[in-house]
DNA sequence: GCAGGGATTTTCT
DNA sequence: GAAAATCCCTGCG
């Protein structure tokens, strides 16, 4: 049985995604705080998985996917976008989830404010949204997801998840046929 | 509703 | 030089 979010984040890494589905997180901020359900993540592991940006070793952008699980790795995409990943596996294996989608629980207008819409189904429905949404920066990178401003909540009790399906990850051209996306065919909140 | 293209950093070939 | 774990705007139906 899993007690802690501590637990759940030291398991095998494709576990490690499905059981962050239903999970909260959180991030507050002077501008307030914000709150959303985790419902789509993607594992990306340390071997066998040419996708990962581990996949060819250290690099200083992926440093923070080798420390220990718990800890953020944020990072830039295409030049423009932030993605946050939750680091899974032991330290110095270089394993993370991606989350791609929140259900906004709280602190709605605050995520719409910094998103520069009011449509409910674009606050969080995408990595990159889901990070300006949060307030995410690249000040996050490495910092630790148990008890600081940014942090992963377990699901409230008595909440229960609905289905959960595995398919291929979503934007890369290697490795497409590992099926390591994890979201709720019937969820109105994820990103496709 | 859907296709196409631009923005712009990091890494690898 | 090109691709990448993305998003938004435009143009066209």
């Amino acid at each position: 049985m899993v007690e802690t979010v501590r637990d759940l984040v030291a398991g095998e890494t494709p576990e490690v995604a499905r059981r962050l589905i239903g999970c909260r997180l959180i991030h507050e901020t002077e501008e307030g705080r914000a709150v959303g359900r985790i419902v789509e993540t993607e594992a990306y592991l340390s071997s066998g998985d040419p996708a990962s940006h581990s996949a060819s070793g250290r690099t200083r952008r992926n440093a923070a996917m080798f420390l220990a699980p718990g800890h953020a790795y944020v990072y830039l995409i295409y030049g423009v976008h932030h993605c946050f990943n939750v680091v899974t596996a032991a330290q110095g294996t270089g394993e993370a989830v991606l989350i791609r989608a929140l259900e906004p629980l709280e602190g709605r207008s605050l995520m719409a404010q910094r998103r520069g819409t009011d449509r409910p189904r674009s606050l969080a429905s995408g990595p990159g949204k889901l990070v300006q949404a949060m307030g995410i920066t690249s000040e996050c990178d490495g910092v630790r997801l148990f008890r600081g401003a940014l942090r992963i909540l377990r699901p409230e009790r008595g909440w229960a998840a609905g289905e959960i399906l595995a398919g291929p990850r979503i934007g890369i051209r290697k490795a497409r046929h590992l099926a390591l996306r994890y979201y709720q065919p019937d969820c109105q909140w994820r990103s496709r």
